[in-house]
DNA sequence: TAATGTCCATTTATATGACGAATAGGACAT
DNA sequence: ATGTCCTATTCGTCATATAAATGGACATTA
């Protein structure tokens, strides 16, 4: 039972009322809090929530949207098993990350940061305009004036990488700038303990003048080694599970 | 103007009344029929297809869940750039790719095929387990017995990259099991022009290998050149744009 | 004139009540 | 044991009314 009053519900999110429900029934959801209880039924959520059916369909119609539930007349609303659901949509990535954060997740995250970051790296090197190299320089820039740590160098460094991602000019690699600013921020808790590595200068450094001198194998392997740096922290925390290396 | 009926909208996706506008208007969106003039008003959308306003402003709150638009008092429902569009929710990609086919598109989506499914094979020889084994080698089965191509094949193909993925271990690289589906799909009528390559027997037949023997490294390499041969034949194709290299 | 505050029109947001359609699951007949 | 039908439940759809938000017009004031 969660039963929010329309009051928390605005404040959820600071939106609106609609956009509240689906963030407390989003979150409700990624932390199992229906796995083996049926979802409730519309007119249930709204006497719950105090707020009308409208609302509570619209929020329901939203996480159909990210593939949390289905609803079927008879039937009711279901949750759906984790594999459908749309991680790459931040609001779905902010919830599981926020609340049942764990190594592993940061762990497959980060795998797939190896994966896509380099590559959009190398795309950049070839493909990024003026724009785009003044972006990757500024988020770098922003790096050595913030070196002090804290919440400055985070937003500088995810600013970096979502120039890089940008530059790649290719949509899909683009679209992970948000995916990544969500998880980085979300994940603060933990990567703050092994900040100072994670936000090595001169390894962005490497990246963005590999970027700049239009050498893509370069600009690959730099990031490659960025991120298989955060991958390695995050094995060392955690030796038990290093098995799942990932060179 | 779309301007379709309520029994139009039913047939549209086989589900129900919202579901089919969501669809009509999701191609719209992205075909660009709002991108001079302002998106419609709830009441107008209700008028113009024929259904109540409930409908339709569920279909624009899934709209806003994949975030094609944003919607705000006095300001009305606005289509948002597009870099903003959620391009792993396989609805989204399922209009993009039937409507504005690209070479383009296509080229970029195999960029990030490219990126990912040679690491998720890697962690796939380490970490799949009996089952994934078992569908990796069932859809290569699968594709040896359909080598007549056509349709046969391409599922068959499908069945095996999403195998892979799932073998994977790791929710993300997982994910993209719909994505891959959607787009192979939707892309049939270009990718038909180059079967046989694409689908190449042998090729498909390492990797497998390289999994079931877990070796992480060339079940990597292998998948790469896979995905490599569809890039160079997509560059052959359109020679003007084989700038755009990625290895 | 320029800055500021007030009011208004428009559009989405929310609420409520009613009815329709689909179907899971049981009752019943075979 | 199996198939058919019925019914209660739940989502789907519709209609209408009111609230909240906001951009802009307009008036006010320094």
């Amino acid at each position: 039972m969660i039963d929010t009053t329309p009051a928390e519900l605005r404040l959820n999110l600071g939106r609106n009322l609609t956009h509240g429900l689906l963030d407390a029934l989003g979150r409700a959801i990624v932390t199992g809090q229906y796995d083996n209880g049926a979802f409730p039924t519309e007119a249930e959520l709204a006497k719950q929530h105090g707020v009308s059916r409208s609302v509570t369909r619209e929020a329901v119609k939203m996480l159909t949207a990210k593939g949390l539930v289905s609803a079927r007349p008879r039937q009711g609303t279901i949750v759906q098993p984790r594999s459908s659901w749309n991680l790459f949509d931040t609001d779905v990535l902010r919830w599981l990350l926020n609340r049942k954060f764990s190594l592993d997740l940061l762990r497959q995250f980060n795998q797939l940061r190896s994966a896509i970051e380099p590559e959009a790296a190398a795309l950049a090197a070839l493909l990024a305009d003026d724009n785009d190299l003044a972006a990757i320089n500024a988020g770098l820039e922003r790096m050595k004036a913030a070196e002090t740590g804290g919440e400055q160098i985070l937003e500088a460094d995810i600013a970096f990488h979502v120039a890089v991602l940008k530059g790649s000019k290719n949509p899909f690699f683009a679209q992970f700038q948000d995916v990544v600013g969500t998880a980085l921020r979300s994940s603060i808790q933990f990567t703050n303990r092994l900040k100072g590595h994670s936000a090595s200068i001169p390894d962005h450094a490497a990246v963005a003048h590999a970027i700049m001198k239009r050498q893509p194998d370069k600009a690959r392997a730099a990031m490659k080694k960025l991120v298989s740096d955060v991958l390695d922290l995050i094995d060392a925390a955690e030796p038990g599970k290093a098995a799942a290396k990932r060179r």
